[in-house]
DNA sequence: CTGATTATATTGACAGTGTCAATATTGACC
DNA sequence: GGTCAATATTGACACTGTCAATATAATCAG
């Protein structure tokens, strides 16, 4: 045994402290700066060692990734509940907003297809639990919905989801810059989703 | 002068020759494969030579996703042209979606901001002409616009931009499989835009 | 036409990356 | 205690972006 036991050869919890390392690194530098062996430093193992837990860097990213659908799911049901009477959809994509600005680079990440592998059980199970909650706070009902309900679905989706890669890529800097003084991104978000029928979107 | 003249020294077109180049590689095997070097192979030069008229990776991806904004504009244009009076804004979202599946690759370099320079001014003045033509097609009056039109306008963007994203990350595939035979991602964007207000979006 | 200058392209090198094989260390189980 | 599997390290390879040095060719002045 060494003296100053600078560290010992087995670490104990290597994959939680790599999925730790990972993301953190991810919202220090963005998703070019996750590498597996950046990974690697930051937990303070060698360059190799993510094989074991991960295999490759696809299986690092997807485990990040369903780490980040858990969570995201987590607080998409709490605000839900905390939401008033028919407002469940509204929380939910204020929720979705709001979770993709706290932690862009996991969220990006999450929609990052190519780099990522569904057919990794704790990625698909995420996902899955995920898509079950959105549908769930839009009214979906159980099993197949009808055309009605897919369009609801798809265009509520498609609406917040849209709202966080254009705000996180920076597209909604002018939109913004127009706001009167007090409102924020999250303000408009509300906005838009509280538009009313009488200006129906197109 | 060789006999087989397998090459000249000097190129003459390079530099459209690498944006073709990449481009091609950009769709054949997704951004991942698109490297300096890759595009420097598959115009037949040497692996430095991009640096000549791009200085480095960052620059010929942002050249690239210049030429996309300005193919996308030109589309978004004669969508909105042919449209019927009244249709202007329904055209621009499904030709908004059309170009992104047409061109997959092409639009997520688009919009993969920490890939690109936006202080090129090639990249500047394209995407600041779709974002104009995108607020032109959405009834935008000159100047800046009141809170309404801020509204409308994010949330047109959102929601066919989030379709568009959603749909080539694969996320939409579950819906699409929901829906009546002979119905497909267009036709379901056709319905999403042209929900009513009686079920409002929230 | 000749010579100098500039633009364009190549070669070679370096550090960083993912991945693999070989090796080392440790914990667990009998 | 001894064996085996799990865990971690080391070293290597091909690939990448980038830079400096070099080579080639086009342009242009005289």
């Amino acid at each position: 045994m060494p003296l100053s036991s600078p560290r010992p050869y087995h670490h104990g919890a290597l994959r939680a402290a790599l999925l730790d390392a990972a993301e953190r690194i991810l919202e220090r530098e963005g998703i070019q700066g996750l590498t597996l062996r950046a990974a690697a430093r930051e937990a303070g193992a060698s360059h190799a060692a993510p094989k074991n837990h991960f295999d490759d860097l696809t299986g690092l990213l997807s485990e990040l990734a369903a780490v980040g659908f858990t969570r995201f799911t987590a607080q998409i049901r709490e605000a839900a509940a905390k939401a008033p009477a028919g407002r469940a959809l509204a929380a939910t994509g204020l929720a979705y907003v709001a979770f993709a600005t706290a932690n862009p680079g996991l969220f990006q990440l999450m929609f990052r297809s190519e780099r990522l592998d569904p057919s990794r059980p704790a990625l698909a199970a995420a996902m899955r639990e995920s898509l079950e909650t959105l549908a769930a706070n839009a009214g979906a009902p159980a099993g197949p919905p009808g055309l009605e309900g897919v369009t609801r679905m798809a265009g509520a989706w498609s609406m917040v989801h849209g709202f966080a890669m254009l705000l996180l890529d920076g597209r909604l800097t002018p939109f913004l810059e127009w706001l009167p003084p007090g409102m924020d991104a999250m303000a408009l978000l509300d906005a838009v989703l509280s538009r009313r029928g009488e200006g129906r979107l197109v």
